[in-house]
DNA sequence: TTACGGCGTTCATATATATGAATCTTATAC
DNA sequence: GTATAAGATTCATATATATGAACGCCGTAA
């Protein structure tokens, strides 16, 4: 094993998932990795341009980094499927809509398709996890996954916003009415007053991420013809995928 | 020095530049790596979730390198700004724009914004490089640089799309007229029959990218309502910088 | 079916890396 | 201005890695 390649993406992850610059010892202590082995991979990194080094010296992600991640997209082919959709239905709903998958336990979002006009422009979301079991896209992807694959992509520490700690036997039940319904909702479980809508795409594997759109609560009454525009959307990406509507 | 590390990045880079997945022997050729170093290295990139293998084995960019790359952005703080105004832009003009920075002797894109409805969608340009020199975008942040840099960022190999070499005679003359007007174009250097309209946005230590739009040749008349658009967003963007725009 | 060729994988060893301690630098308080 | 402390950087050495050669695997052709 490669321990420096190993520890290489730790810290970018870590400087990734940081909200702001990192001086070296706080990258060092948080991987317990010494200091000035940490200073020799964190210099590759800068040469690299993979991270960038401000003064005083802290990290953060350089533009290599982005390059190489936008790569993903290109190559998994999913952005020239779901883009135009996603534009359909910021189009025609007015709302934010966004395309999410399972990565372990959370919802990771990969696309997001602001509503044309000076709207109300949620905070970027590319890039973001949330856990899956909270978010509308994650219960739209985990319903059809079956019992024993849900508890794999669900951490159950995690609480929604009201403080409510989830239940299997809960989540299952919610999930059992998501496949009922055809689409799943959020209503607060993750910013109060925000509320998703979201249906799940599938490709020939089975199910393949979730469309969805947020908005605020209170600029809604009924959830039926957004759901149904979502779901039209998660319909048409499934068949682009070569993939199969389940009943 | 890790040189580790350092091929970790470079096979990254590789595989981010191929559009397709590639097997070990082409990466191991390609960076001159022992196959058995590289198979090594790998590994590890896969266990990380940085790649993922397909079978028979190839490499393509996973989901944790677009999580680390996307945190570009939301560091560099240039989505929040530059975002609204794209979208403006969109819908001002119903063309694609976006936004995009020098890095080395190409031009990146950043960001970009598709026009609303169900117009022409540009081919997904995001994490894309074009050569500075050819792009309106490029163009538009050459200009302000001073001539000593300018030749730093620009290749002069490339040809553009009819063929004709670039000379820094040239160039320098082109540039001349891009500080003179305020914005730059591209008429057909990178693709035929799409033209480009750029300006460029300023922070307080200079030139920091440029905005521009995309859009057929045949589809326009005159720039000058278009450019006024653009030069508009991007002197926007420079006092959300904290920008001076020069006279 | 069998032989062949290309590729991926494993392994022992020469070699480059990881690291603790010391040094230097920078920011802060007095 | 000086002292102080926190952090970054350097360096010699113990240790883990990089690698060439050998092996195993799979697809292809005879």
């Amino acid at each position: 094993m490669s321990t420096s390649v190993v520890r290489a993406i730790r810290i970018l992850d870590l400087i990734a998932k940081s909200d702001q610059p990192m001086p070296l010892a706080a990258i060092a202590e948080a991987l317990d990795i010494p200091r000035s082995t940490a200073h020799v991979i964190l210099r590759d990194l800068v040469a690299e341009s993979v991270l960038t080094c401000g003064k005083p010296p802290t990290y953060s992600v350089g533009v290599k980094a982005f390059e190489i991640g936008s790569a993903y997209l290109r190559g998994s082919g999913i952005a020239a499927v779901v883009g135009p959709e996603l534009a359909r239905l910021t189009g025609a709903l007015r709302f934010t809509a966004h395309y999410a998958i399972l990565d372990g336990t959370e919802a990771l979002y990969l696309c997001k398709e602001d509503p044309p006009g000076l709207g109300i422009r949620l905070a970027s979301s590319v890039g973001a996890r949330l856990p899956s079991h909270l978010t509308a896209v994650g219960k739209a992807s985990l319903a059809w996954l079956g019992d024993e694959a849900v508890t794999e992509h669900v951490s159950l520490k995690t609480k929604d916003a009201s403080g409510q700690a989830v239940t299997m036997k809960r989540l299952s039940a919610e999930l059992a009415r998501v496949r009922e319904l055809g689409y799943a909702t959020d209503d607060g479980q993750i910013t109060a007053g925000i509320r998703c809508v979201a249906a799940p795409a599938f490709d020939a594997t089975g199910p393949r991420g979730a469309i969805g759109v947020s908005f605020l609560s209170s600029a809604t009454e009924s959830l039926a013809p957004i759901a149904a525009e979502v779901m039209e959307s998660a319909a048409r990406v499934t068949t682009l995928l070569g993939g199969e509507s389940p009943a």
